[in-house]
DNA sequence: CCGTGTGATTGGAACGATCCAAAGGTAACC
DNA sequence: GGTTACCTTTGGATCGTTCCAATCACACGG
């Protein structure tokens, strides 16, 4: 249980009601608008809402009527622009629909994941719309927030067994093709020995990109060497520090794929500092499309996500599913777009 | 009124209490953790509710408490990084408070702003946190809220009279302070022909920063001319397209102090089509030290606000103002701290 | 004059929790 | 045995809304 403030006395409908000489009832026909009530009565009662300054209780009604306003937003972390973006757009989409976001922060952490998701769950949502931590497990997604709450799932699939009777959407980028396209145009600018950089093997997004960059480099006869797999957490600093990896085997790569933009901007970092010029020396791409990308020296060959239209997209699948609660559940893969920057050039 | 949707059948204490023989109101003083109730009642209770998978509604209670365990968070512009990260810091601090976060975002629309007030504060908020929309008033955000519900603005302040009954708290960032840092700094490299680049008078972050930096070319005895304050939108790409009035007239200035690190970067992307190098061919400083600001080319001079520090500094000051409804208004200006980087060399 | 239809209004019971005063049970003490 | 005290439990009212069936006022046709 947790800590809760008192709230001011507040205007009610009896206060309305009473202020003008009529029921609770007219009055609660009044603010739905029903056109049941006389236009006269409504004019009055209308009057007496402003003049005392009536604000509506959703909690209320929602309590009475078995409704919820509210869907619940679970980002593993918000403070990455990728999800700032997504989250801009499923409040936005949300908001027209007459939703409130209630938000949720997890850090990447599955345990502080199951405390929030455990703090929303009490608050009534709709829905979830959550964007699973790593190694998050969907067992415990599941006790968290039980069978029946509508869920969308995105950009990350939960580790274990999937509970096949809760049937949770699911919006995923399409990371095979996404890494494919990369790594197809690094072949054409002439590239053989390409790396894969960044991300780690445990989350679905990071095997899904691995696999794209695989199938690519299979089509073309090209051989992977062991060492041009380097693991690091999906940020800068981590990537910049485990960069050095790929230039301790032989051969060395001249070109590598990378996990997200933002390893890829924590690689270029590191090649700075042996004194490699990206996009010159050393071709690399990202993925995301983040607002840096296009920024950075050289700008970032990418992969484009359109985040907002993601946020928009997750929050139709949710609405969808509160329409139709029986439906079967939908995976929907949005494409992504490979944006060509200076970052790929040839090898020289 | 807006749409909502059902909820399936819950399970409520009634269920539990007759599920294992005692009353309702037992049932309630287990979850609340009385002291009370025997241990074995307890005991018999507490595993009917994981045997049934109850799931505590917290709006029935705050209904019949009279409080609210949420707070409205309203951002101008989530999508940008320094409001996603002082969203962050809020949730967090929110979170360990026992409070959930209500998110709303208005996009620099003030109408927006009138519209997911209105609608969030139905949901009976604790209280809002504001990061104002440009040219929001203060008369109708009182309007929207009521003059009861305890807020936080942040970052600027409202247009027009401010209401003195309602005491809302402030954070600011001391931006005369810091654009006066940044000035200082840029006189002491050797820059005499000094602008002011970005943002609006309109808004009051604008008119402080701009006041600081006029500060400091007064202090050292340097003129301004005219045609070195330069408006645009906070956006990058507004700014790179007004950049161009910074060269207009005569003379050219050999540097600039930016809004912010959204607009020095435009600049930036300005200069490098003019075929200026930043940092060496001109000088300039942002504000906000977003992510980006360390990762561009030259990297970005700027002053260092800690946004998530900030966010959840401003939970703070709303939590405080929970705790004591009555005490006076606080205003916390928040220090900021200049970062020097690559893009504020001397002139040559 | 009565029955009936229509339009407008309303009292009271919900929704799922908490609060409060009261009561039941047991043990201890005089 | 009766009084008191303590520990535990409980019924019913309540929070602010919506729902439902019932009621009321009034006009109309036969």
């Amino acid at each position: 249980m947790e800590s809760q403030t008192p709230v001011g006395r507040k205007i009610t409908l009896n206060d309305i009601a009473a202020g003008c000489g009529v029921s609770r009832a007219t009055v609660s026909l009044v603010l739905r608008g029903s056109p049941l009530v006389n236009k006269q009565t409504r004019a009055r009662v209308e009057e007496e809402l402003r003049r005392q300054g009536y604000v509506y209780n959703r909690a209320a009604a929602n309590l009475r009527r078995r409704t919820s306003s509210s869907v619940a937003l679970v980002l593993n972390e918000l403070a990455n622009p990728f999800f700032a973006e997504f989250a801009s757009g499923v409040d936005e989409a949300l908001g027209e629909a007459g939703f409130v976001t209630l938000l949720g922060n997890t850090g990447e952490s599955a345990a502080r994941e199951q405390a929030v998701l455990g703090s929303l769950i009490e608050h009534g949502p709709a829905g979830i719309i959550l964007a699973p931590a790593e190694g998050s497990e969907a067992h415990d997604v599941l006790a968290a927030v039980g069978p029946h709450t509508p869920m969308v799932l995105f950009n990350r699939e939960l580790g274990g067994a999937q509970p096949e009777f809760a049937h949770w959407d699911r919006l995923m980028l399409d990371n095979q093709r996404g890494t494919r396209l990369a790594t197809e145009h690094l072949i054409a600018q002439g590239h053989k020995r390409i790396a894969f950089f960044g991300g780690a093997d445990d989350a679905s997004s990071g095997r899904d990109r691995y696999a794209g960059y695989a199938q690519a480099m299979q089509a073309a006869g090209l051989a992977i060497a062991p060492h041009w797999r380097v693991e690091s957490k999906p940020s800068r600093m981590d990537a910049a520090r485990a960069a050095h990896a790929l230039f301790n085997g032989d051969p060395a790569p001249t070109a590598a794929v990378c996990y997200n933009d933002a390893v890829a901007l924590g690689l270029m970092l590191a090649l700075h500092q042996r004194g490699l010029r990206p996009g010159s020396d050393f071709a690399l791409t990202g993925f995301d499309d983040i607002a840096e990308a296009a920024m950075s020296t050289p700008p970032l060959t990418t992969l484009s996500t359109a985040p907002r239209t993601l946020g928009r997209q997750a929050a139709e699948l949710l609405l969808a599913r509160l329409r139709e609660p029986q439906a079967s559940a939908r995976t929907i893969i949005a494409p992504v777009e490979l944006v060509v920057r200076e970052s790929s050039r040839p090898p020289h």
